[in-house]
DNA sequence: AGCACGCCGACT
DNA sequence: GTCGGCGTGCTC
């Protein structure tokens, strides 16, 4: 007798284990891991992932329950994510069910539906009416949808009579949350002759039979022979539909109904091959193709300057790994997933691409998934989810712009798909290769370990050299009497551009009109009344407000100051809309274009600002990071950064390295083609070396500052950090909850490589009205650490869960504040 | 997470 | 005397 272990979809920590089943007599043999069945936990119907299944004799295995339905032929999962999830939920502390939402899209998620089948306790027959509803039951059980459209609505009646009665009942059943699309088809069963005579035969008598069998006639004579029939929905017709029923009932056609794709197959499009390579990228891709024919894993940072031309390294050393039969994984930021981006990959592949990103629907993603798990797409371009994808041989991983902090999920399970990416390719033998302008310190530290080497691209395809970028001392600013935004130097680079018809960028990292409002009379700041946090003064059409970008609260703009009256409230910290407001003032003919969160919240709205600007119809554009990030502006000739210090002040160790990076993207986007670019970046803290570096595009440089820094303050990749935060409403239950995980954690773990800093309260220490304290631990492997963080993070979150907290735990964490 | 069982207040 | 509050405990 065969016994199915499974893993049940609800994501409670008290059910993270395996749950054993009988596998009925008549399924056995078909059912695998990585399958999805139906089965019943206490009373309710669930979903859950076969784990294994084994061959058990004696009476044990007799009592469990059965399975009540095997849901696919298939496994939904390989052998290989069924191990990723197990994997996940080791290296990052979530539980397996976490992880298995994680890795399969969520229209493969039960939806619960409600069915009625006979009672097998029933004797006798109901009343004669009844009869046939019942009849129908007792073959299968209908839902209450299904019972109306084949017994009319009076069935309905009928329904409530049999529930009333006692002859049937409500049985649990299920399907996916969203399915397969069906389209019915039209198949013609006669010859092109046969079909034109019946149709004549019937332009009078049945003239909708005969439009029917003309559209198919005339659907042949186009499509050739035999044709695949006709898409019902193309006539505008439905199966039920009187004429088509009485064609199928005469043998004239056959009714088909196939699962079709969401999404519209890719059209070939252009691919734009550039007609020469640089001597860099010929070596890049020489060297990784190697690799990816070899079947043995290894890691390449691709370190390439802004427009040296990565991407056609990546499509030709994917079109390598094709070429030896093996599938491709393309990670990029959510923000540089634009249309211009898939156009490339989708010019050279074609259909063969499958495009994952949260712009989809769910129907769309379950499609374009399950056409990477069928094998009909070998290459995956997507975000940071796509590293789940279920690609087929998968030999080639590339992670673009590897530095990225966006590779790191903030919500359980917390993973890192550069992480994951590396984990897949260790276990298929594949190639994993790390792109950016600016490599991690974490990908550096891997070269210096030599478990990874460094493939360099230090020229771009324009030949043209980096911009220059010129550091502006606003301090220096203030003394000559300057105290506007912009510095002189600033103004001259706008004014340069703006007047030989170019475009420019100014970038600003905080959006709003300004971070905070103080009194200058008595030092008070405007906080949230919820969080721990100044509001952010904004400022529109219908005057100006306060917002907390913590929660979401908004207020309205005191006239005087609440702690002391006095009418000293001063706007502090310059943010994009304060920006866009002086441009207008000081230039009032230029058209400007602000780009934040605030602009860009429609569906849509980010790629049409992208090719408005794109298009010229603005002179400048102001906006936060999403616009430096992987877009290709010709025509901008000059760069601003109003503000460096904004991220410099982030009280988080990796400040100088985020700094460092989006100042050299930023500076990257000047002078991309034609035009000359320049770039000034305005700062109170011109010697820093984040800074500096980036000026003279130094990244050896600033690497070695920041690796000496990392290394004598024990920050990573010198340690490992994971961050544990206890959340309640009560701020001495959050406290104590931290403290004890504090002391369980120093009782278990002992002195041995691992620093455990006291329970401090979170950066923010109050978010939407709840406490946050956390514990930071330091150390060199988690798998030397993971039993005993997991074991005081279980003790702690069992009892913070029932006094109404939550703990979360963030294994290898990105932020410590 | 649900959905049971189980033990004490305001109602037909 | 019953309906129902949500506190604890289990789910193959």
């Amino acid at each position: 007798m065969q016994v199915a272990s499974v893993v049940v979809e609800i994501p409670a920590r008290a059910l993270d284990r395996r749950f054993d089943y009988r596998v009925p007599l008549e399924w056995e043999g078909r059912v695998a891991p990585g399958q999805r069945v139906y089965v019943t936990l206490g009373r309710r119907l669930c979903q859950a992932y076969v784990w294994s299944v084994a061959d058990v004799d004696g009476p044990a295995a007799r009592d469990l329950k059965p399975l009540l339905a095997v849901v696919d032929d298939t496994p939904l999962l390989t052998a290989e994510l069924m191990d990723l999830v197990a994997w996940l939920g080791e290296r990052y502390g979530a539980s397996t069910q976490a992880c298995l939402q994680a890795v399969v899209p969520a229209a493969f998620r039960l939806q619960p539906q409600r069915k009625y089948r006979v009672r097998p306790d029933f004797r006798g027959l109901p009343p004669d009416d009844l009869q046939p509803l019942w009849q129908a039951l007792r073959r299968e059980p209908l839902s209450y949808r299904q019972v109306l459209a084949r017994h009319g609505p009076d069935a309905a009646i009928a329904l409530e009579r049999l529930l009333a009665l006692g002859c049937i009942e409500e049985a649990a059943a299920g399907r996916d949350q969203v399915g397969a699309r069906q389209i019915w088809f039209a198949v013609p069963t006669g010859s092109l002759e046969t079909m034109r005579a019946a149709a004549t035969e019937r332009s009078r008598r049945a003239p909708r039979q005969a439009r029917i069998l003309e559209a198919l006639a005339a659907a042949w004579a186009e499509a050739g022979c035999p044709p695949g029939g006709v898409p019902l929905t193309a006539l505008s017709l439905r199966p039920s539909d009187e004429p088509v029923r009485a064609l199928a009932a005469q043998g004239m056609v056959r009714l088909e109904a196939r699962e079709v794709s969401r999404v519209p197959e890719a059209a070939a499009g252009r691919d734009e091959r550039p007609a020469a390579l640089t001597r860099w990228q010929a070596e890049a891709i020489r060297r990784l193709s190697a690799r990816v024919v070899d079947e043995r894993f290894s890691v390449h940072v691709l370190h390439g300057v802004t427009g040296s031309g990565k991407t056609e390294v990546y499509l030709q050393v994917m079109e390598a790994c094709l070429a030896a039969g093996g599938g491709a994984l393309v990670l990029v930021p959510e923000i540089a997933l634009t249309p211009q981006m898939v156009q490339r990959f989708v010019g050279r592949f074609g259909p063969q691409v499958a495009v994952l990103h949260s712009g989809l629907s769910q129907g769309e993603k379950r499609d374009e998934w399950m056409r990477v798990r069928r094998g009909a797409a070998r290459i995956v371009v997507g975000a940071r989810s796509a590293v789940f994808a279920p690609v087929e041989n998968l030999r080639l991983i590339i992670v673009d712009e590897e530095h990225e902090p966006s590779y790191k999920q903030e919500e359980s399970p917390r993973y890192d798909a550069r992480e994951v990416a590396r984990w897949r390719m260790e276990r298929c033998g594949g190639t994993l290769v790390l792109g950016s302008a600016t490599p991690s310190l974490q990908a550096m530290h891997e070269v210096e370990r030599g478990r990874a080497d460094v493939i360099p691209m230090p020229q771009r395809t324009n030949g043209k050299p980096l911009p220059p970028v010129t550091v502006v001392d606003m301090r220096e600013e203030l003394r000559a009497g300057n105290r506007s935004l912009f510095s002189r130097a600033l103004r001259q680079g706008l004014e340069e551009a703006v007047g030989s018809g170019r475009q420019a960028i100014l970038f600003i990292n905080r959006r709003g009109y300004a971070a905070f409002l103080l009194c200058r009379s008595c030092g008070e700041t405007l906080d949230c009344p919820h969080c721990d946090i100044s509001m952010t003064l904004h400022r529109g059409r219908d005057g100006a407000w306060l917002q907390c970008h913590y929660c979401g609260e908004t207020a309205s703009v005191p006239a005087v100051c609440p702690q002391c009256g006095e009418p000293a409230l001063r706007p502090y910290g310059v943010g994009t809309q304060q920006v866009e407001q002086a441009l207008r003032e000081q230039w009032p003919t230029w058209r400007v274009m602000r780009m934040d969160v605030d602009t860009t919240r429609r569906k849509g709205a980010h790629q049409q600002a992208i090719s408005r600007f794109a298009d010229g119809d603005a002179d400048v554009l102001v906006g936060t990071q999403m616009i430096a990030k992987g877009l290709d502006f010709p025509n901008v000739s000059f760069v601003g950064v109003v503000s460096a210090d904004t991220m410099l002040a982030v009280p988080d160790y990796r400040a100088a390295e985020r700094t460092f990076n989006l100042l050299t993207q930023v500076a990257g986007r000047a002078g991309r083609a034609e035009a000359e670019g320049k770039t000034v970046v305005q700062t109170y803290r011109p010697e820093h070396y984040a800074i500096q570096a980036a000026a003279h595009h130094d990244y050896a440089a600033f690497y070695r500052r920041e690796r000496a820094l990392r290394e004598a303050f024990s920050y990573p990749p010198f340690c490992e950090i994971t961050v544990f935060w206890a959340i309640h409403p009560e701020e001495r239950l959050a406290r104590s909850a931290a403290q004890r995980f504090e002391r369980e954690l120093r009782r278990r773990l002992g002195e041995d490589g691992v620093t455990v800093l006291p329970a401090v309260a979170a950066g923010v220490g109050r978010v939407e009205d709840k406490y946050r304290y956390q514990v930071v631990v330091k150390y060199s492997h988690w798998v030397h650490v993971r039993e005993g963080v997991m074991a005081a993070f279980r003790t702690v979150d069992e009892k913070m869960h029932s006094a109404g907290g939550t703990c979360v735990l963030d294994v290898n964490a990105g932020r410590i504040g």
